[in-house]
RNA sequence: GCCCCCAUCGUCUAGUGGCCCAGGACGAAGCCCUCUCAAGGCUUAAACCGGGAUUCGAAUUCCCGUGGGGGCACCA
């Protein structure tokens, strides 16, 4: 026993994304993203991206290159895909057309699916009958037991048709779910759902369930939404009489109340809080792929401590068997401590690297080298990396404009403040350099002797030298900006102070 | 309406019958540090949905409620 798991534990798992180019990838995809990854490369295993596509009418353009993107941005590279080739190519399922009919022949030669040549408006007009009568929606059965001979006779006729699948009427599916234990779903309770469309295109439950087989997929991560159906898939495998995967079906995220999905309404709210659970956002607001996955990796893993983690720690820690399966509520709060943390886990040329160009962005003309001067200083100030703006844009630029009632210190008008700006000036301008081991001992001592209190006297130094109330350090900031600029700025301080 | 899933501090979670008068993290409050803002250190408040049953013993097992979520397409 003891052995069985430790092989299991190294067998290489094969998994999958697979997601619809139907819009903007979003967290709930990423997070199974990065669990797939995780466990494949956990087990020296493969992660591979197949697109949905099968949904003609609802592709968006520009949406797969936008996952492709999206992927690459968080660093979960796949192995196999669309845009990077594979042995058990194609990875786009409108390319693999083929590959779905012939299986669907299959089904139906072995009697386990049959051609249907309901028309959507009659299957409609059931439908609104069965609702009538209170009755569950479901196919009613029209050519489930039609003669194959006519079924042949009509198909070779030109008329339109479907595949659909024989569910049992009797009995019960037994589906297992590695997370929720054995699903058990009265057959009865199951519909005959289509498996291939009339435009010869695959539905969902036929195209995954083939392609997880045909790509030897272990293990089938995806969301709780596939429950409903997923008897239906262990249905499908079984008809075909193949092995099925494992299968994980993970928690639904819910808005930040906790009631309810997130819907276009909060999406939007969020994004103006500066918080998004579109990855295309991500890096604009300043959210880095590390603090964004280690957030969505803990919203359906459990982890007992220490849960500050990089991908590769993540890797070595991450197990199916800690995957939750409660719905949990998005907290952007810690959305926001996890990316701060991990700034504060960056190193200065890696951090350096990463904010430049938000600074760029912004049209600053950005010194290396004073950057790398800066990063120390900001560092533990960073929630987000365009924080880096409110912290840092004054160390490249040529001018300061502070606002002339910052520069008042607390308690003070601005004569005494004036004589107080002065005073330092000339404490400065006698100093060797603009240090802070040469600058702050005497500026110190001076505000012993004013009997004024720290906060009052570098208040007005700091307005004075980096045109905002609040800033890094003080000394350390006056010491990068340079002694010229900082002199110069103290006196046109000065001169503001004595204008008011 | 029917079916399925879920249920521990406000939130994310640890917990797989005794180690739990329930641990960690975010957030909150307080203190310390302090030139602003942070970071850091220390401390506090805060939870096993309700009811039955099994058991010497239940957050942990079972049943019934209740609440929440998801699904009921020729969409995924």
């Amino acid at each position: 026993m003891i052995y069985g798991v430790f092989f299991l534990a190294l067998k290489p798992a094969r998994t999958r994304i697979a997601p619809s180019p139907t819009g903007h990838m979003h967290l709930g995809t990423a997070r199974v993203a990065l669990y797939d990854y995780l466990l494949a490369k956990k087990t020296g295993g493969q992660f591979i991206l197949r697109i949905e596509d099968t949904d003609l009418k609802r592709n968006v353009p520009g949406s797969e290159q936008g996952i492709f993107d999206g992927l690459r941005w968080l660093g979960l590279q796949y192995d196999e895909g669309p845009d990077v080739g594979g042995k058990y190519g194609p990875y786009r399922q409108t390319e693999r057309r083929e590959i779905y009919s012939q299986h669907a022949r299959i089904l139906v030669a072995n009697g386990s699916a049959y051609p249907c040549f309901c028309s959507t408006d009659q299957l409609e007009k059931t439908k609104q009958e069965q609702m009538k009568r209170k009755e569950n929606p479901h196919y009613d059965g029209t050519c489930r037991d039609m003669d194959p001979d006519e079924a042949a006779r009509r198909m070779a006729g030109g008329q339109a048709y479907t595949i659909r699948f024989r569910m049992p009427k009797e009995g019960t599916t037994i589906a297992h779910d590695h997370l929720r234990g054995d699903i058990v779903t009265e057959n009865k309770q199951l519909n005959d759902y289509v498996l291939l469309k009339s435009d010869g295109l695959p539905t969902y439950h036929l195209a995954a369930i083939v392609d997880d087989h045909e790509m030897e997929i272990t293990h089938v991560l995806r969301g709780s939404e596939w429950l409903g159906t997923f008897p239906l898939h262990v249905n499908i495998v079984r008809a075909f009489g193949w092995e099925e995967p494992i299968w994980i079906h993970l928690s639904v995220f819910l808005k930040p109340s906790g009631k309810g999905k997130m819907s276009k309404r909060e999406t939007a709210a969020a994004v103006k809080d500066g918080y998004s659970i579109f990855i295309k956002d991500l890096d604009e607001l300043g959210f880095t792929p590390e603090g964004f996955l280690n957030w969505s990796a803990l919203m359906g893993w459990g982890v007992a401590e220490d849960d500050v983690m990089n991908l590769d720690q993540m890797m070595d820690r991450f197990n199916i068997d800690h995957l939750t399966s409660s719905p949990a509520a998005i907290n952007f709060q810690k959305l926001d401590h996890f990316n701060a943390t991990h700034i504060r886990l960056f190193s200065t040329e890696g951090l350096a690297g990463r904010i430049k160009p938000y600074f760029i962005r912004e049209g600053l003309t950005v010194d290396d080298e004073v950057l790398l001067k800066i990063v120390p200083l900001l560092r533990e100030r960073l929630v987000t990396l365009d924080d880096c703006l409110s912290f840092g844009s004054f160390f490249f630029m040529e001018d300061v404009i502070p606002n002339p009632d910052d520069l008042i210190a607390k308690g003070l008008d601005a004569k005494q403040s004036a004589a107080i700006a002065r005073r330092m000036y000339e404490i400065l301008l006698a100093q060797p350099d603009i240090s802070h081991e040469s600058c702050e001992p005497p500026l110190r001592i001076y505000v012993e002797e004013s009997g004024l209190s720290a906060n009052q006297v570098f208040g007005i130094l700091r307005v004075a030298t980096t045109g905002q109330k609040v800033s890094p350090p003080l000394f350390e900031s006056m010491e990068i900006i340079g002694r010229e600029k900082c002199l110069g700025r103290v006196l046109k301080a000065i001169e503001i102070l004595e204008k008011l």
